[in-house]
DNA sequence: TCCATTTATATCGTGCGCGACCTAAAATGC
DNA sequence: GCATTTTAGGTCGCGCACGATATAAATGGA
């Protein structure tokens, strides 16, 4: 019976619990980055480039599990925000590679007080916040499985 | 110093996990949905339905942790697959109450295969999938907070 | 009763997100 | 070297998501 015992209902379902968590992180970050005149996603694009900058558009998409599709007009309205530019690579003329400007740099130092400041919201001490990324990461590779 | 110890890499951001985890889960979820005609947030919104049906857009919005001009296309969208219909409230003329059709009560039987299915692709046993949930409604209600 | 305020939904504009399709550049095979 | 295939981005159409705004129904005083 055990084996039938399986969520029935919507609070039980694992992945209601990432889709309403993922609205209200948006809200949460909405007045911070509003400031910045930044989506959320837009932001989180740009934590990979202050990472490592100079990468290729496939590469980005990759790591936010996202379509080029969705990315290519994505960073173009951050280029028109004038916070990355675009240039096809030296070595293989069908990358596309994406650069801070300095005003993209620039950006990088509001972060940190943006992300304490969401973590203390949260309610959840620093081992709990790693725990969740853990299991998190780990449901992802799960779902990802074949490739 | 470990107040300064803020997470510095994209990798580390509590937000960025449930953004691609989300991602993930959406499109391990569409070939089963595609199947069904239904999107990830339709399918959602009729799994609170058969929960409990005849419920207000602003309940089902809540719930969702979603806008109601969200809903509301969203909903007629449902309505136009035969899945649902929506009438005014009796008692207050400006709710309108959403109920499930036959079609959209006889697709319920196909979501526990889809549910068990999707657990076990994530390769989370049973407790760290409840962990889970756990952590992610409680971040919720954290970020939530003061509303 | 009447009118101001609040509440529930709908509408609109912009941006995200995907699948389907297109183009060009690179890689492969003969 | 040239034809075929694969890969990287881009474009388009549709649906999701939100904030701003609109409108009608309910509420609450004077």
């Amino acid at each position: 019976m055990d084996s039938f015992d399986i969520p029935k209902q919507a609070d039980d379902l694992f992945c209601f619990g990432v889709y309403t968590a993922s609205h209200a992180i948006n809200r949460a970050y909405s007045p911070h980055l509003k400031k910045l005149g930044l989506t959320y996603p837009q932001y989180i694009t740009l934590t990979l480039l202050w990472e490592r900058d100079g990468q290729k558009i496939n590469t980005l998409a990759q790591k936010l599990e996202m379509e080029t599709s969705t990315l290519t007009p994505l960073v173009k309205r951050l280029e028109n925000l004038g916070h990355v530019t675009r240039s096809r690579s030296q070595t293989d003329g069908r990358a596309v590679e994406v650069f801070l400007t300095e005003q993209g740099v620039a950006l990088k130092h509001k972060a940190p007080e943006i992300t304490s400041c969401m973590s203390e919201q949260t309610g959840l001490d620093k081992s709990e916040l790693q725990k969740l990324q853990t299991l998190l990461f780990r449901l992802r590779d799960g779902l990802n499985g074949g490739r």
